[in-house]
RNA sequence: GGGGCUAUAGCUCAGUUGGUUAGAGUGCUUGCUUGACAUGCAAGAGGUCACUGGUUCGAGCCCAGUUAGCCCCACCA
């Protein structure tokens, strides 16, 4: 053990910033976020969802970061051999948007760069931003190995994409065709079906008449969109639609076209929906893309990639769509086929990133199957091998699985990664290959290009526990940690994220990527509305950091909510934590402004009835800390910390433990100094996961035994000893000395006047709190102490107090207040009485007696003794001030 | 149209297998230059646990329904 105390006495507050910064880079030096400490122990594995390049770490980053930082930290000093593996997420669409914004403001595209200027500009963005977040990283005090730190698009998770790419298409799980898909007119790319938002949008549906071929009336069809018609290539209604019963088979005129098209029945109409008949344009809506298929009817594109109506719109070719359709609808008005339009609000695609309404198009793109894949990814969480924390995510997970469709993974952007396909130009051969193949293996010619799209993003980060572990090497690293432990991520990204790594994982490693996912709500502002840029109303970590410290951040942010619920931000919350941390500070400045002339082993310990009891105590704490971190209910455990620090420590033992410090003998002293030493010690190995900073601070400057806290051992209460006798009899202490400062209150007795007190209690008792003598006296400012057995006539003018068994008598005469006493007195008999009659209640209940547990009914009885004997007394003392 | 979440002190929230006199932080009241800390100490006020039923000896907690708010999914044009 050593002991260097370095400690500034006069820093009465705790200052983060310098000491944060000291002892991340220490620890850094010191080689102990590696994932080689506790080598030959069992592993855990964390990889860090990787935030994306494309700016700077939010909130929502700090809160998965503190958590994961928690559980790396907190088994790590349990002895295993923790790895958390940080990285960052090429994030293809978000990341190109923003260099193209960039670019923009030098009044630049990304077609004067080209595809491989433009990659030099996005890979700058990259390193700047990357540079940014690892920064924000280390100020939190992540302890993941940064010599493992990935990318999504480096080498090797390249490589990763191209082979497990390979490997379903191998098997006919990855296929190129042409289908109706999601585009995004701005971004010019297509989305995947989850990357469309649906937001109601109030609109109108206008009716519109489509005459008959055989010149026998008109079928009124309504639409939300009537720039399609110009694409429709039928009309349907239903089989069972007894109004077009006769009419189905007929052919009808599509207006403005002038062409003729067919009226089929098709059970996807909604016969109670509009008139009935729906115009169906196969090109431009999903629906009626899948009733062509049923029908084998045509696909007309009559609105292009750009938004503008194609040159199959006849003479509208070129417009762009709106003003189509508002052209068009007055178009129907001069034609006299105009038969109405309503208000209707409904569902309306817009882009995830860019807010653009989604065009439905049909256009030749990549997709993986799903449904084969997602068999596996359901039956991994119904039979348990993957667990939800908390467990209602996993009806979520399986019901989303349940419905999915086949997933376009292809993406007309330059930022990603290449589809490994070529095409042949002699032959049209399409070829798959992992390397850019130099002929065609049909033809021989050489005239071969690549695919010009890239993959989806989440194409890429569905390999993330594998291909930063090394994979499709077969390295000792993904030996050692796939499947990894913990997913830690917000329920935002189950389903483009966590659902892919587990499909993904299954489809390729043939093992699960984690064994438990750990899902957290988001952060929100002080009004519970998500935080956004478009709002102005996010909070910059760094900037709480800056002002509260990290571990104040860390501590707020893991506290007061229950796992998987939004938190909402609010400064008074991190003040609270700032000043939590700044009490442990100053208990601490106090342990060691006491520790001059403490030397280990100098003398026997003499462990009082405070130190027993607050090493009870301790032990109590401690093993709720390690119950609740078992149990992911980091909160609950960081709370259990917080009230035995605070109001078990600092309010009760510190104040106990000084008339020793200060006036006892060397022996008294040195037992004070050990435990208060030992219970510190305990405290900070407890919240050292959680604010690692002030307590790796406080510990190097306590006399310890190992180089740093983080390589601590993480107590977990097996190893502390209960004193259960002593610890009842100082809880009776503490609640008479409370009683005694609530009359002394009460009174308005100064705080510098000191009063006798009066004890009257069982023999027996009497001797157990004569040994506590000393705590009455110095906490509930006693100046003279008197002890009578039971029955003993009780000083005339006082005040009194019922507590378990003993009474208690300040005698205050000249500054009693009878009028007060007397309120004070029937305030509590009332209690008392209301406590008599719900128990009364419960005892008297011949079932209560018959079913409960002995054990309760014991309890409520001794409550019944105990409040029976208090009222007595308390009543015996009114009448006497009467 | 499905599914989920939330409703507990003025405010923000805990309350983990049903049994505590229902808790914390913050705010409020009163008193404190207490030899670690005013980012603090002590004492206090403040709650029909949304509502209605049910299960149970016993419900803030379990079940059903109602109301209010939030979120997710969804192809009614």
């Amino acid at each position: 053990m050593e002991h260097k105390k370095q400690l500034n006495v006069l820093d009465t507050v705790y200052l983060p910033g310098p000491i944060e910064q000291k002892w991340y880079k220490h620890w850094q030096e010191a080689g102990y976020f590696s994932s080689d400490i506790n080598k030959e122990s069992e592993p855990f594995c964390i990889v860090m969802p990787p935030p994306n390049v494309t700016g700077q770490l939010h909130m929502g980053h700090a809160l998965d970061c503190a958590i994961q930082d928690i559980l790396i930290r907190w088994r790590r000093m349990q002895g295993r051999r923790a790895f958390w593996l940080p990285g960052t997420d090429h994030a293809g669409i978000a990341t190109q948007a923003k260099v193209e914004e960039a670019l923009a403001e030098e009044g630049l595209s990304k077609y004067d760069l080209g595809r491989e200027l433009f990659l030099e500009r996005a890979w700058e963005w990259k390193h700047h931003y990357h540079a940014r977040i690892t920064k924000q990283l280390t100020m939190m005090g992540c302890s993941c190995d940064w010599e493992k730190e990935r990318f999504t698009l480096d080498e090797g998770c390249s490589e990763a994409v191209r082979e497990f790419f390979l490997h379903l298409y191998k098997q006919g799980l990855i296929y190129r065709g042409s289908y109706i898909i999601n585009w995004c007119s701005h971004c010019q790319t297509t989305i995947s079906d989850i990357e469309v938002e649906h937001h109601n949008v109030a609109s109108y549906l206008w009716h519109l008449r489509y005459p008959y071929a055989d010149g026998s009336g008109y079928v009124v069809v309504a639409t939300t969109r009537p720039e399609t018609l110009l694409g429709d290539t039928a009309v349907a209604v239903h089989h069972e639609d007894k109004r077009y019963a006769d009419k189905v088979g007929k052919t009808v005129i599509l207006p403005v076209m002038e062409r003729e098209i067919p009226l089929i029945a098709d059970s996807y109409c909604d016969m109670e929906f509009g008139t009935g008949a729906v115009k169906v344009t196969p090109a431009h809506d999903p629906n009626d893309f899948e009733i062509a298929r049923r029908h084998d009817l045509p696909l007309i594109s009559v609105i292009g990639k750009d938004g503008k109506m194609t040159e199959k719109a006849g003479k509208y070719a070129g417009m762009e769509a709106l003003e189509c359709r508002r052209l068009l609808v007055e178009e129907f008005k001069h034609l006299g086929l105009w038969e109405g339009t309503t208000e209707l609000e409904h569902a309306v695609g817009h882009c995830y990133r860019c807010g653009t309404v989604i065009e439905p198009l049909v256009s030749p793109q990549w997709f993986v199957k799903m449904k084969p894949l997602a068999e596996r990814g359901i039956a991994a969480v119904e039979d348990g091998a993957i667990r939800f924390v908390p467990s209602r995510f996993k009806r979520t997970y399986i019901s989303w699985m349940g419905n999915i469709r086949d997933w376009c993974i292809s993406r007309q952007l330059w930022w990603g990664h290449r589809i490994p396909v070529w095409y042949c130009a002699a032959c049209g051969q399409e070829i798959a290959a992992k390397e850019a193949p130099a002929t065609c293996p049909k033809c021989n010619s050489n005239a071969l290009t690549q695919d010009t799209d890239v993959l989806d993003t989440w194409f890429s980060s569905g390999l993330w526990p594998f291909s930063t572990l090394g994979w499709p090497k077969e390295t000792q690293l993904l030996k050692d940690f796939y499947p990894t432990s913990v997913l830690v991520t917000g329920y935002d990204i189950i389903f483009f994220w966590v659902a892919r790594m587990i499909v993904s994982g299954l489809a390729q490693m043939d093992m699960k990527p984690f064994h438990e996912v750990f899902i957290h709500g988001i952060i929100r502002d002080g009004e519970g509305r998500k935080m956004s840029k478009s709002l102005g109303n996010g909070i910059d970590p760094i900037e709480m950091i800056e002002q509260y410290g990290a571990d104040s951040l860390r501590f707020m942010l893991i506290t007061g909510v229950s796992p998987g619920n939004d938190m909402r931000f609010q400064t008074e919350r991190i003040e609270a934590a700032r000043n939590f941390i700044n009490k442990l500070w100053n208990a601490s400045r106090f342990t060691l402004m006491n520790l001059e002339d403490y030397k280990q082993g100098a003398y026997e310990l003499h462990l009082t009835l405070a130190d027993k009891w607050i090493l009870t105590r301790l032990k109590i704490a401690t093993t709720t800390v390690a119950l609740n971190m078992e149990k992911y209910e980091l909160g609950e455990a960081a709370r259990a910390a917080y009230d035995f620090t605070w109001d078990e420590f600092c309010d009760w033992y510190v104040e106990l433990a000084k008339q020793r410090l200060y006036q006892g003998n060397p022996e008294e002293r040195y037992t004070a100094q050990t435990v208060l030493i030992k219970v510190l010690t305990n405290i900070l190995a407890l919240l050292h996961p959680i604010i690692p900073f002030v307590t790796e601070e406080i510990w190097q400057q306590l006399p310890h035994e190992g180089a740093s806290l983080m390589l601590a051992r993480f107590p977990d209460g097996s190893e502390l000893e209960k004193y259960p006798q002593e610890a009842q009899l100082v809880e009776l202490l503490m609640d008479i000395i409370r009683a005694a400062r609530n009359i002394r209150a009460e009174m308005k007795v100064p705080l510098g006047k000191k009063a006798n007190i009066v004890l009257i209690a069982e023999p027996a008792l009497l001797t157990d709190i004569a040994g506590g003598a000393d705590y009455l006296r110095q906490l509930a400012q006693a100046l003279e102490l008197q002890f009578l057995p039971s029955g003993s006539t009780p000083p005339a003018l006082a005040a009194k107090a019922h507590v378990r068994g003993v009474e208690i008598y300040l005698p205050l005469a000249g500054l009693i207040d009878i009028e007060k006493e007397t309120a004070r007195l029937k305030k509590e008999i009332t209690t008392c009485k209301n406590e008599l009659k719900r128990l009364l209640g419960k005892l008297t209940n011949t079932s209560f007696i018959a079913k409960a547990p002995l054990q309760v009914i014991e309890k409520e009885r001794a409550k019944q003794g105990e409040f029976e004997e208090k009222k007595r007394s308390l009543e015996k003392h009114l009448e006497m001030l009467q």
